[in-house]
DNA sequence: TTCAATAGGTGACGAAGGTCACAATAAGGA
DNA sequence: TCCTTATTGTGACCTTCGTCACCTATTGAA
């Protein structure tokens, strides 16, 4: 990547802002399923995603993990913010879904570029934002929905984000994402498919009508 | 109120800007029980509580509603900021749960002191902060938990917040504010009885032991 | 090709929680 | 006091979902 995917994906950033962030930040790479925030983990710095795709979920104290939201490259995780800035522990888990670069920033340049740099301030707060209103969204789901409903929010999510109609993803993995048991999503997957939503394949779902 | 509880309440801001707050700021009364903010609503100003106690809900289409967290002076809605920022529809519904004086600032003096102060910044940045970790516990609480236990931590949040053992609400309200049903919130609480964590009355449940 | 591992399918069952019907108890007016 | 209304209690029943047991199908390595 290097020099020249800074200024693409940020462009609302003033250029000094992006020399900064080239010079003070330091790139990490991630293979596909690895973990970039583990739950109980401090933070230093906050992590800007330069490319692949990453998902962020709560964990509760058994283990159980819970699918919240995508990270795609352009933007930032608003929950290092929050830990580094209130040094506090992670309460949540990031992990790769594709090979991922990161740029992390360390905390004392986030804090000092708040008061520096206007488009600093500026993606800070709209990373606050759209990360509040996708909680929200999430909230509704499992507070007002049944499982199905979630189910088919879930792959046209996963649908859109990758923008592909196979997803290739197991049964027992969409069962953990969504906090639920294997067997149920079976169930529920086979009804969709009778109702010609999806055709299930082994280790992919292909998405039909949604 | 008038000029001696903005300092109080925000002794952090800059002498300056609790003077534009003053100033800027259009002073509203509710009267408890009245709704602060409706589902669907746009907002042109964000608002600081100054006294009385708000609680935010969020809403579904069918009208069901959801008992998020609460707001008490000094706390401004995290909501009303993003819905002001985005000219977008309020997601949620704010209540009174006593006679409440708000202050709103309208979008233009909001994003202005952005800029201008950095207290207000800061102020606007841990608003963000802290409600995002309210909607994370409370994601929590309805992925990982049942009702038992979220009935439980409903009501230490109320005790806790209202700083009294005798909450005054009927087994009807707060099926609604968990999304449940008032038959199965009264067999909860008639069980809870009998583990003496709580003493029922008519209209009040006391606190014992939670 | 054989076998073990992985993925998916299915029936039985139980627990949590929602719904319905209706009884029992206040509380507050007329 | 008597009647109406609001609140709470309770049993019966249903749906959704989680769990268990066990089966079948696919795949890939030995």
């Amino acid at each position: 990547m290097e020099l020249s995917t800074i200024p693409q994906l940020f462009p609302a950033f003033e250029k000094e802002l992006q020399r900064e962030i080239q010079e003070q930040g330091e790139i990490r790479s991630f293979k596909s399923e690895e973990q970039l925030m583990r739950t109980g983990q401090y933070f230093r710095s906050t992590m800007l995603i330069l490319n692949g795709l990453v998902k962020i979920y709560r964990e509760d104290e058994e283990g159980n993990e819970f699918f919240m939201y995508y990270l795609q490259p352009g933007q930032a995780c608003a929950l290092s913010m929050v830990c580094a800035a209130e040094h506090k522990r992670s309460a949540i888990m990031a992990k790769a879904v594709k090979d991922t670069e990161i740029i992390a920033i360390p905390l004392q340049y986030m804090e000092e570029w708040m008061g520096k740099y206007k488009s600093w301030n500026h993606f800070v707060i709209s990373t606050y934002r759209s990360r509040f209103e996708e909680l929200l969204t999430t909230i509704d789901h499992i507070a007002f929905r049944g499982m199905d409903e979630r189910l088919e929010f879930y792959l046209k999510k996963h649908q859109e984000t990758m923008g592909a109609n196979l997803i290739t993803i197991n049964h027992q993995e969409i069962a953990n994402e969504l906090n639920s048991s294997r067997e149920v999503i079976s169930r529920l997957l086979k009804k969709m498919e009778q109702f010609g939503k999806v055709k299930l394949h082994r280790n992919a779902i292909e998405i039909i009508q949604l």
